[in-house]
DNA sequence: TCTGGGGTCCTAGGACCC
DNA sequence: TCTGGGGTCCTAGGACCC
């Protein structure tokens, strides 16, 4: 018999700056994506409001004046640290530990089945809290598609005190029997439309669907989402994380692109960051796309492009691809456009100790390897972006904005929180 | 004025081959 | 006049996730 516990962090971005900033407790506050563009999370308070998830921030300016909700810019440095410290002590807690986002986390129950399953989520809940002054709900169930149910009503049943243990929950039917198709995990809009069409509303309802029907129109995906509602574990834990399919750096910019050398710059950037993430997952790229494109929700003149070049010999070396990002821009930039988002992806990645020699290959590989092995040893050290390449140059107004952009209290020296006595 | 970023997986259709 | 069929590989686009 298959067990899950899912572990997810309550309203994660905000929860971590109330941490660090408890006056915010109790009150509305959202966190925006980058360039202050989205809402990406919300309060309780803020959701009362009525504050959806995804609003452009400018649309919601007269409320959050209105009710002096609390508005902080993205501070992903600060959230990943904090992820981190979750996780850890998840690990601490239980044999085996699937990080699944930045937020969230599956934990393998098999074998925990005649143990007190709520109790073990409470402590669970309490740990955390206590070690990293994060809320978080568990939901615990027979597949992880059950538990993501279960972390759902943990999470909104104030009575459940965030813990929820469906496989022996009293109303477990009338909870699946209320909950409706769109918040099942692995139903978005698209499918939710058909499944609505077709009289299918609730949880219940799509677990007793036809086999055919659903493999039909919503393919293998949806006929492994309606065995799991019946609690057939289709989806094992995974505790190695994939090897990664690609890296993509992209941004939109703080004001519109004209310029080539602005969007050059750009490109050295992104390319420049890639090879970075690159690096650090001990992986070398065999091909680049660059891409570009301007404002889709402009009544102005429309154009997007995108272009992939392969490099001759796999590589991690930033020079080499930022020039080829370079050589890419160059073909399908277009004099003229209002551009307001560019980006670099690399692609078909292997792992670095397999690559295979080029008789052709003329590059000095060794010398590169150490230049980059120096450059991201002093950017670690002093902090990202103390050494980066000139083609970025020194006004960057294409940089995305972040005007209300909370210290970085976990992982820069100068922004440590300072405890004052009195 | 102002609308995120980074992923995964699946599917359909075309090119190509025998 | 006749005009296969099946397999594989690749790519673009859709759907979904957080």
């Amino acid at each position: 018999m298959s067990l899950f516990a899912l572990v997810d962090c309550n309203n994660f971005y905000v929860s971590c700056e109330r941490v660090f900033d408890p006056r915010l407790e109790g009150q509305a506050a959202v966190v925006l994506s980058n360039n202050d563009g989205c809402v990406v999370a919300r309060s309780n308070e803020a959701k009362a409001l009525g504050i959806a998830m995804g609003v452009p921030a400018f649309e919601i300016r007269d409320l959050i004046a209105r009710h002096q909700i609390q508005v902080f810019s993205s501070n992903y440095a600060l959230y990943g640290d904090m992820s981190h410290r979750v996780m850890e002590t998840l690990r601490q807690l239980s044999p085996e530990v699937e990080v699944y986002s930045i937020d969230e986390a599956f934990l393998n129950l098999v074998g925990f089945a005649d143990r007190d399953l709520g109790g073990y989520g409470r402590s669970i809940r309490a740990t955390i809290k206590r070690w990293t002054g994060l809320p978080v709900s568990v939901g615990i169930a027979e597949t992880k598609t059950l538990a993501k149910i279960a972390n759902f009503y943990a999470k909104r049943r104030a009575e459940l005190n965030g813990v929820l243990d469906l496989t022996t929950a009293p109303d477990r039917m009338d909870l699946l029997a209320t909950l409706p198709v769109h918040e099942i995990w692995g139903v978005g809009p698209s499918s939710a439309r058909f499944l609505k069409l077709n009289g299918i509303d609730n949880a219940t309802q799509l677990s007793h669907a036809n086999e055919q029907l659903i493999r039909k129109h919503l393919g293998v995906v949806g006929l492994r989402t309606v065995r799991e509602l019946r609690g057939i574990a289709c989806m094992p834990i995974e505790l190695a994380p994939p090897s990664k399919q690609g890296i993509t750096v992209s941004r939109s910019f703080g004001r519109p692109v004209e310029d080539f050398d602005e969007l050059r710059a750009a490109t050295v950037t992104y390319a420049s960051r890639a090879a970075e993430k690159l690096r650090q997952g001990r992986l070398v790229a065999s091909a680049l796309t660059v891409f570009l494109e301007t404002n889709p929700f402009k009544d102005e003149p429309q154009y997007r492009n995108a272009r992939t070049l392969s490099l001759p010999m796999a590589t991690d070396n930033s020079l080499e691809l930022i020039q080829t990002a370079l050589r890419g821009l160059k073909t399908i930039y277009r004099r003229g456009y209002r551009f307001k988002k560019s980006g670099v992806m690399l692609v078909d990645l292997i792992p670095a100790t397999q690559v295979q020699a080029n008789l052709f290959d003329r590059e000095d590989r060794d010398r590169g390897r150490r230049l980059m092995a120096a450059l991201d040893r002093i950017n670690d050290r002093m902090g990202d972006g103390t050494l980066q390449f000139g083609a970025v140059g020194n006004r960057q107004p294409w940089r995305a904005r972040f005007d209300h952009r909370s210290p970085q209290y976990t992982t820069r020296w100068e922004a440590l929180p300072v405890a004052k006595a009195g």
